[in-house]
DNA sequence: CCCTAACCGGACCGAGGTCCAGTTTTGTTC
DNA sequence: GAACAAAACTGGACCTCGGTCCGGTTAGGG
């Protein structure tokens, strides 16, 4: 039992376990517009849920987001939203993803100082401004889909992330361990403790910019800009 | 709406407020060996509970805690288990307290290098590592109490936890922001990230401890031990 | 046109959390 | 030390919501 068979793995019964979440792409980054293979009504029917979580989100904040208002208000079943999202924190993930593969776009092949050609601790600098300015944003339903800690860490795009900060500051520390070392600066930008901060503490955003700066350069040894 | 009203500040009814939480203390250390002012038959129910919420977990693992097989096992109704502890993850905290309060008492008036006396640095060394152990100890009911992001910095422990690492922090780097610096290393010390690498990545205790004394040693821009 | 895999809907379940009428404790007054 | 009133506690019915299940329906290739 336990978090009982995440992908696949344990469906025994006939409806065919087909695959049943978004299986978002890994570093495949923002080209695949949609699911592979999917259904003409399925497809019609993913968009409307979508458009309707947004609405909802829109309408009454992201605790309005009930899997059953979903179904609703897209005029399909509830087994269809589960059956399309896997669970309540797939259906956010997937209204996350258009933000998601932007960022990830950003910094696999956009302009420097966060796409490659700016020196590694540029690129970190730089993302970690672009990830505070975007959880600003979108705090809230970062805050939703942020559930399950022992799912945290595993959901594609954080792998991603964090492997890219892993890259980056093996260019960097090439003796360090730069894993687990990406991990402590990723968490510094936890959408949770970026919360925290802001909302809970009333610490501004200079502050927070200010102590990414800070924390790259100590955690790199290096000299801090300017 | 949205996380309505944790602390009292919202409770118009009758059955009167009372304090409907723990309300464990703060900085006050182990001393305070139960709540203040309990009516004896409530206290009664309240270890009752916990003994059976213990007992459930040796059973069935934390998933059998379910507040009605608790309240069950307890021979209580579930409206008393929702009153003592306010909610699951209460109940949860409240198993916890046992070794909260060590660790708290370790470190404010424990020895050294842990406690008082040693050079702050050491005593930061001391303090991930002792709280690696705890987490791996406790690791399922840490996992488990820990719910709700919006609530993960707020608890008095942790705000002990981070306040006492900013102090040591600030003995070290007299300068800096040493209230985010805490927050970054305690983000290495999540329960959550420890799962995830011990259990899901297969990384041993030793690297997570390595990393704990690199990462303090970098953060305070100190030489690494030996 | 037909067959099958994929999909759909909504009844159903379990668990967290709320509510309130009734009971017990405690302290006060005589 | 007995009676009493207010405060505190109790239990379990009730609600909501996430998640599961499966009989019926539909899309779309052959």
């Amino acid at each position: 039992m336990l978090y009982a068979g995440f992908m696949s793995a344990t469906l025994p019964p006939f409806p065919k376990p087909q695959e049943p979440f978004e299986a978002p792409q890994l570093l495949e980054v923002g080209s695949a517009p949609e699911e592979p293979c999917l259904r003409a009504d399925a497809a019609r029917n993913r968009a409307r849920l979508l458009e309707a979580a947004a609405r909802l989100i829109a309408e009454h904040g992201v605790a309005g987001v009930t899997m059953e208002a979903v179904a609703t208000a897209a005029g399909v079943g509830k087994g269809t939203v589960f059956r399309r999202f896997g669970d309540r924190t797939g259906l956010l993930m997937a209204l996350l993803d258009h933000s998601t593969h932007k960022l990830q776009a950003d910094f696999l092949g956009g302009p420097p100082p966060l796409g490659p050609g700016a020196p590694p601790v540029d690129r970190l600098r730089a993302l970690g401004v672009a990830m505070l300015y975007r959880s600003v944003e979108q705090l809230d339903l970062l805050l939703a889909a942020q559930t399950e800690p022992t799912r945290r860490f595993s959901h594609p795009s954080l792998r991603a992330l964090h492997t890219h900060a892993a890259m980056l500051l093996r260019q960097i520390l090439p003796d360090a361990d730069c894993e687990l070392l990406a991990h402590t600066l990723l968490a510094y930008l936890d959408p949770a403790l970026v919360h925290h901060l802001t909302r809970q503490c009333g610490v501004p955003m200079e502050r927070l910019e200010a102590g990414w700066v800070d924390l790259v350069a100590r955690v790199t040894r290096t000299e801090p800009p300017r």
